[in-house]
DNA sequence: TCCTAATGTTAACGTAGTCAACATTAGGTT
DNA sequence: AACCTAATGTTGACTACGTTAACATTAGGA
């Protein structure tokens, strides 16, 4: 019988792999990326540390799953903002972005170190990080004058994505957090300047 | 006497904390931050892993010291930069930003990971990352008219920065990696298009 | 009903950061 | 010149972690 009811003492967890992944996120919410181990995120999933082996690769393919989560929440985020007028909805893209970045500091870190070492990106990574980016090339495209130019459609978008993320890692880990906290500005004016 | 002299089968190296900053910062720019270990720096400075505490209270504290190298070199490089006029000046230092980020990529991701857990940031660390601030800051303030409006600097300056930092991050580690390589776009033209 | 692949466990290895206790020596004090 | 103390380096050990190998269990189709 196919039991979909879970665990409770089962040799077999029977839904482990997004149970995983789920401790794991809310192990990196909690208490950084410092402090996830596999073998705590194992044993809050009431199995032996080598069981994560039958579903990830190695520490950093679930380091992978969990980005792909904060894209995939990234892009929630993004669903909530409203059409309204180009210019209007890039700003208000950039504001959630921004506002998602600052609520969740560790994540958003992981978001942007996982794919590194060992293994090419999960496709699932590939999928939600490629979802945020087509949001935000969008956006840009609407806000320029229609003669299908891709090149500089692309180049605006990664300079809006740099604008921000740059502006959220300087924030959140960067030289401006030890240093005179009255040049601190806010994001509108951040983005007041720039131009599409 | 006071043999300026190092090392050759002594007990006491007589110069350990500069070789390994030296030794560590090596590694890091050969093999990358995740190849830095306490032990294999104290292997490669000739002495036991545990000497390493007698100068850095933990890791990490050795981490902010490479860190503060860095801030140097980019200063180094910065330095480099011509007066010229400021319009033009602000663009270089610019395009130095990034060649230096883009050739030190390790170095340049741990300058600005290496202050969060334990200790507050050395005041070495503060003190060079605080010259890259003030290099740029005036920079910017050279291109604004002379009104003193110390806030608009600030947040000019804060814009700039973004702009390279999440660029380059974006690059070297960003979902520009991994995705359609048709897009990423010459520094020029995202250095163009700000305006301080 | 049986077989196999999927899934989970136990034991163990190698590496790493760190601490405690001990050894050595540099350099000022008497 | 002899001595003392603090600085500096070493040994040994502990804990935690990622990872692998060998074995155990079970789900689900043939």
């Amino acid at each position: 019988m196919s039991t979909s009811r879970v665990s409770k003492g089962r040799y077999h967890h029977g839904n482990l792999a997004p149970v995983l992944v789920a401790e794991a996120l809310g192990l990196v919410e909690a208490e950084g990326v410092g402090a996830l181990s596999l073998r705590e995120v194992a044993k809050r999933a009431a199995v032996s540390p080598t069981a994560v082996y039958r579903h990830f690769a190695d520490k950093n393919a679930l380091l992978m799953e969990i980005a792909a989560e904060g894209f995939a929440a990234l892009n929630a985020a993004f669903a909530t903002v409203p059409a309204s007028a180009p210019d209007e909805r890039l700003r208000c893209l950039g504001e959630a972005y921004v506002a998602f970045a600052l609520a969740h500091p560790d994540l958003y870190r992981l978001m942007f170190t996982a794919a590194r070492p060992s293994l090419p990106p999960t496709p699932r990574l590939l999928e939600q990080s490629g979802r945020s980016l087509a949001t935000l090339t969008e956006a840009v495209a609407a806000c320029r004058p229609p003669d299908g130019d891709t090149a500089a459609v692309s180049a605006s978008t990664v300079a809006a994505w740099s604008l921000v993320h740059g502006f959220v890692l300087l924030v959140l880990e960067g030289p401006l957090n030890h240093l005179p906290p009255n040049a601190m500005p806010d994001v509108s004016a951040l983005l007041a300047r720039f131009t599409p």
